[in-house]
DNA sequence: TTACGAAATGTTATATTGTCACATCTCAGG
DNA sequence: CCTGAGATGTGACAATATAACATTTCGTAA
């Protein structure tokens, strides 16, 4: 991964934990898991993941208030960055959708009427492959 | 708008408070603002909303925490459904993008896995026609 | 007409998510 | 060594959302 080597202590629990759960968790399931590493407080949690998601380390998961390690090479280029999710709302299964080759196609939609696109995140929800016949 | 007539007093205080702002508002400045109507608590205006919202009266905002007035048309027909947005960073204007277009395309992205969509939600974050500029 | 139940509504309290303010620590440059 | 900018820790708090339960409304059927 890239500039996984120049995470501090915080933000190496923080980053342990999502990358070793793969699954999508709320910044207050983390705290409970990174205590054992010394972190005591939402804030620690926050300003970790902040700076992960500056990394690109980390995505938010916008509609379930969460956060999940990035699946995804996202070349360090500046933005704008486009990320998509699909959501099971059955088993809460989170996987990341490389929308680049959308991108050109979602920033003319808004471009169209004078918008300026700097970043933008697309979240479906719906049923997973294993969810779907059930 | 389509109906708009079977609203009751919380759901129609709600609809029309959002009309006339004419921007996203989160729950809590949507309290304040019908308090007059009668609203006394979160709870009301959250119930008024997710009903609206069933009726493709009002969106969620996932990445404000707020919810808006919807302007385009979304024919009654059942899910899936696909809205996006346009929000400007600087003054928060936020412009809802027709997204019918771009449906089949999104959806097949996920189908490729074996995701099903059921609905989905795009969110642009950059600067309006007017905000770009300065 | 009355009685009943389902759904809507109101009310209070509480849970969840996120931020602020300020003290303390760290460490590179002068 | 000093200093100061940025990182870190800590406690309090703000903002967002839901749970639990009481009350009301209203159609329906005895």
């Amino acid at each position: 991964m890239p500039g996984t080597s120049d995470l501090n202590k915080n933000e190496t629990a923080v980053y342990d934990e999502l990358v070793r759960r793969g699954s999508a968790l709320t910044a207050y399931e983390l705290l409970d898991s990174v205590r054992p590493s010394g972190i005591r407080s939402p804030t620690q949690v926050y300003r970790a993941l902040e700076r992960l998601a500056e990394k690109h380390l980390v995505h938010r998961v916008e509609s379930m208030n969460a956060f999940i390690a990035c699946t995804h090479a996202h070349d360090d280029a500046p933005n704008p960055d486009t990320v998509g999710f699909a959501i099971c709302d059955e088993c809460g299964i989170v996987t990341e959708i490389d929308l680049s080759a959308l991108e050109s196609i979602l920033y003319g939609l808004a471009d169209k009427s004078g918008f300026r696109t700097e970043h933008s995140r697309l979240e479906l929800r719906g049923k997973c492959r294993n969810c779907k016949t059930s």
